[in-house]
DNA sequence: AAATCGGGGTT
DNA sequence: AACCCAGATTT
């Protein structure tokens, strides 16, 4: 499991052993890393949480064109927080998870009400707002604030478990283990954590990937767990994954589409979108205005 | 710990 | 057709 280099050596050396990887990472993100905006220097704290949100299980690119428009809209909290809740969804078009578009506005209007319109210092009072859980306030943290944090991502998560562990794959669920890993692998001085965190992310976005990784190209190769014990395939998939078609979320966003598209929507029509079973249509239909999503007036239905 | 919550590009 | 994506929230 553990690194052959974790075996009984003297204390020093292994530190510096453990910094030039950390530099590799970074010297490798210097050279490889993307340009993407909201990276850019004078992006606002505001800016960098909600490129975070919208990018919750949304790949970077499709994030892109949505993240211009939303900030030259509503460039500040209070400029979302004002906004028509339509309008917000209607932005957020088809980044997916919907909900994410009325917590963020939610997020905008506590910051406004509880922190005097500016994004606030620290994980706890960052993870008290809505849509803000344990990653995206380490990384608001650390990305927007320059600060320490144990940021753990998807890439960040693949990376450590191949590089350190050894492993194709992580595990399902995160545990209090693999923090405690990626607590340990956080360099300890703030700016280097920073550029750590920033340059392992993008390192499994762009070379450790999940697919095909691309090891040639890897800063890490030479030390990785994962290589040294020959790239191991993971295990089949123990249960099949719920297939997306024929879902309540398709229909959910089948819904939202309409809306969106339409503003408002007599209840009937929506019907046709899965003739074959009202009683579905029905369900996510109340489901939806259960969650703030819709709104009913009369026989119609329209974006909140 | 597991389920639920979109949507689309890649393989 | 399956897999994956800068996760959060609820149960």
């Amino acid at each position: 499991m553990a690194p052959a280099r974790a075996v009984v050596v003297p204390a020093d050396r292994t530190a510096r052993a453990e910094d030039r990887e950390i530099d590799a990472v970074i010297a490798w993100f210097a050279d490889e890393g993307r340009d993407l905006p909201w990276r850019h220097e004078g992006v606002s704290a505001w800016a960098i949480l909600v490129s975070e949100v919208m990018l919750q299980q949304t790949p970077v690119v499709r994030v892109l064109p949505r993240w211009r428009e939303w900030m030259e809209r509503w460039p500040e909290p209070a400029d979302l927080a004002d906004a028509p809740t339509a309008e917000v969804l209607r932005c957020w078009d088809r980044l997916g998870y919907p909900r994410r578009a009325l917590r963020l506005q939610e997020c905008a209007r506590a910051i406004v009400r509880e922190h005097g319109g500016r994004v606030p210092h620290g994980e706890e009072a960052l993870r008290a707002l809505p849509g803000i859980g344990e990653y995206t306030a380490a990384a608001v943290t650390a990305f927007a604030h320059h600060g320490r944090a144990v940021v753990v991502d998807t890439n960040i998560r693949r990376v450590l478990a191949r590089s350190v562990l050894g492993r194709p794959v992580p595990d399902r669920s995160y545990s209090a283990a693999e923090r405690a890993l990626a607590t340990r692998s956080l360099p300890a001085e703030q700016g280097r954590s920073v550029a750590w965190n920033q340059a392992v992310m993008e390192l499994g976005a762009l070379v450790c990937t999940a697919r095909s990784p691309r090891c040639e190209l890897c800063p890490l190769k030479a030390q990785c767990a994962w290589v040294a014990a020959g790239r191991p395939a993971a295990e089949e998939g123990s249960r099949p994954r719920q297939a997306f078609e024929g879902t309540d979320r398709q229909m959910r966003g089948k819904i939202m589409a309409v809306l969106r598209q339409d503003g408002s929507s007599r209840e009937a029509p929506l019907f046709a979108l899965d003739a074959e079973d009202p009683a579905r249509v029905r369900r996510c239909l109340e489901s939806l205005i259960t969650d703030g999503l819709a709104v009913r007036n009369g026989a119609e239905v329209r974006l909140p």
